[in-house]
RNA sequence: GGCGACGUAGCCAAGUGGUAAGGCAGGGCUCUGCAAAAGCCCCAUUCGGCAGUUCGAAUCUGCCCGUCGCCUCCA
């Protein structure tokens, strides 16, 4: 069964077959640092990270895109506001989003490309528009004249007529129409500038840089490229207006085979989003969070469905993903022991559920009912496409950051459960030999049936985050 | 006003014509000095409501109720 993906552009699930044989080209718009990122950023991100391990899974080879819209309005007043170059927000936006996804354990993009890199591509983009009729010039910039591209509002399933009846439409006396959109800002006094002969210097509006850019690092030829991707709050205006950039300038339309889009994210069951102010930036979520669990969450919603986001939801998120690391755990032991693994119809099922238009809550389910007996590579393999990539911690547990300071919290929680002279036995310990210590330590306070030491030591363990489990073995460990 | 999505157990959620996946929570059992986020088991005669189509509907149609999104910067 090959990929089936929902595909804006049609409406339907489509089957996925790629433009060129074994190659996969994406576009995914990226973000506009000028303010901090949210979780409804990541979820979208995450997304497209998931589907693109998917597609290597598959045999493609895929290029990845991402973009930075580096230049707008906001970040130009931000700027104003602040005394601070606009592009020194930008930039430290970005590298807080960019730190973020790679908690989050996003791969990395082929290619990032910045905005302003790329004027000599707008601008050539436009002068072409302009050339060709679809671009006009007012005092104020360049518009593109909607008017002169027939499919306008086919992607969003809206029509003309019913746009320009829409109350929302900002009256401007300049454009020939309220719908046609800018392509090129002139500048006012004190905003950033390129020159741009013979029109006038100014700066990109705001949908031209994508269509230029996926022109140039996708499709020189005018062709077409596979997939191109972004939040569902994009399909209109941002995506309507970037195809009808594009297309009349191709060779053979459409921009793009697969329009895909992912679900929004509410919270207090409104859409999350800094203009209105109702999220938490994505870096201090991390902070609180285990960016898997983050992961685990989304995967178990579909991706295009709306979905409400809740404290309790990462929490209950984390509990599901402990039970896999168990699982994995014990995977890894039995390779250890050398037992012979059955083989297992686990990647049929995996396969058959990703293939049904990235289902992956389905994929979660088969995790859960293959986990206890799933060879260790196959589940080590499977969580690796979905973007949960289990590193060391997972066979050993310090999912709680085991660092330098663990061993001094531990030590400081042995004393505040009065637990004598503990506390120095563990001096120039590493996290890892110290936990095993303090286990050690109870194992003897058990075996003198010395109950209230023993729970003190559990206890403490506690305070750090690490949790005993009994078993006839003897005593493991997991973080919570 | 136009376009669209969603409403499945206490919570999250898969399932779009063949008789309700999975996770969390809850309950039971095992192990245990106690305990646990460990293991095993249980937990929706029912899918917002009402009609209709059908041998058969959570799945299709119509109406109604509720929530959200896009039409303005937005992942």
């Amino acid at each position: 069964m090959p990929l089936r993906l929902y595909n804006t552009r049609t409406r339907t699930v489509e089957k996925f077959e790629p433009l060129r044989e074994g190659e996969v080209r994406i576009y995914v718009c990226g973000l506009t640092p000028s303010a901090q990122a949210h979780l409804g950023h990541a979820r979208s991100f995450l997304f497209f990270d998931v589907l693109r391990r998917y597609l290597v899974h598959n045999g493609y080879r895929v290029t990845y895109v991402q973009n930075v819209t580096d230049i707008d309005d906001r970040s130009i007043k931000a700027g104003i506001e602040t005394g601070r170059d606009y592009h020194a927000i930008v930039e430290y936006f970005y590298g807080e989003f960019k730190e973020s996804m790679r908690k989050l354990g996003t791969l990395e993009y082929d290619f990032e490309p910045y905005a302003t890199k790329y004027i000599g591509e707008i601008q050539q983009m436009i002068r072409e528009l302009a050339e060709s009729g679809h671009a006009y010039v007012t005092r104020d910039g360049m518009y593109y004249r909607v008017s002169t591209f027939r499919s306008y509002g086919r992607l969003a399933n809206r029509n003309i007529a019913d746009l320009e009846a829409g109350a929302r439409i900002e009256v401007d006396e300049q454009k020939e129409d309220p719908l046609d959109f800018a392509l090129w800002k002139f500048a006012k006094p004190g905003e950033p500038r390129w020159p741009f002969e013979p029109y006038g210097e100014g700066r990109p509006g705001w949908h031209i840089e994508c269509s230029a850019m996926a022109r140039a690092l996708l499709d020189p030829p005018g062709t077409g490229f596979d997939i191109h991707g972004g939040g569902a709050d994009l399909i209109f205006p941002h995506h309507e207006n970037e195809i009808a950039q594009s297309e009349p300038l191709m060779a053979s339309p459409p921009m793009a085979n697969f329009w895909v889009h992912g679900g929004l994210l509410l919270f207090d069951n409104r859409k999350m989003a800094k203009s209105l102010g109702n999220f938490e930036p994505l870096s201090d979520l991390l902070r609180r969070h285990d960016p898997q669990a983050i992961r685990w969450l989304f995967l178990q919603t579909g991706y295009r469905k709306v979905m409400n986001f809740t404290e309790d939801s990462i929490t209950a998120a984390a509990l599901g993903l402990s039970k896999i690391k168990m699982a994995y755990r014990f995977a890894a032991a039995q390779r250890d022991a050398g037992s012979p693994a059955q083989p297992l119809p686990l990647d049929a099922r995996m396969e058959a559920a990703l293939d049904d238009d990235m289902n992956t809550a389905a994929a979660l389910a088969v995790l859960y009912e293959f986990a206890a007996n799933a060879p260790f590579e196959r589940l080590h393999y499977w969580l690796t496409i979905l973007g949960i990539e289990p590193n060391e911690s997972w066979l050993n547990e310090p999912v709680v950051e085991l660092t330098g300071q663990f061993v001094q919290r531990l030590q400081a929680a042995l004393e505040a459960e009065r637990v004598d002279g503990a506390a120095g036995k563990l001096e120039s310990l590493e996290p890892h030999p110290a936990i095993e210590r303090v286990i050690a330590m109870r194992a003897e306070a058990r075996r003198a049936k010395d109950w209230g030491a023993s729970d003190r030591l559990r206890d403490a363990l506690q305070r750090c985050g690490v949790e005993l489990h009994d078993t006839k073995e003897g005593t493991s460990w997991t973080t919570s």
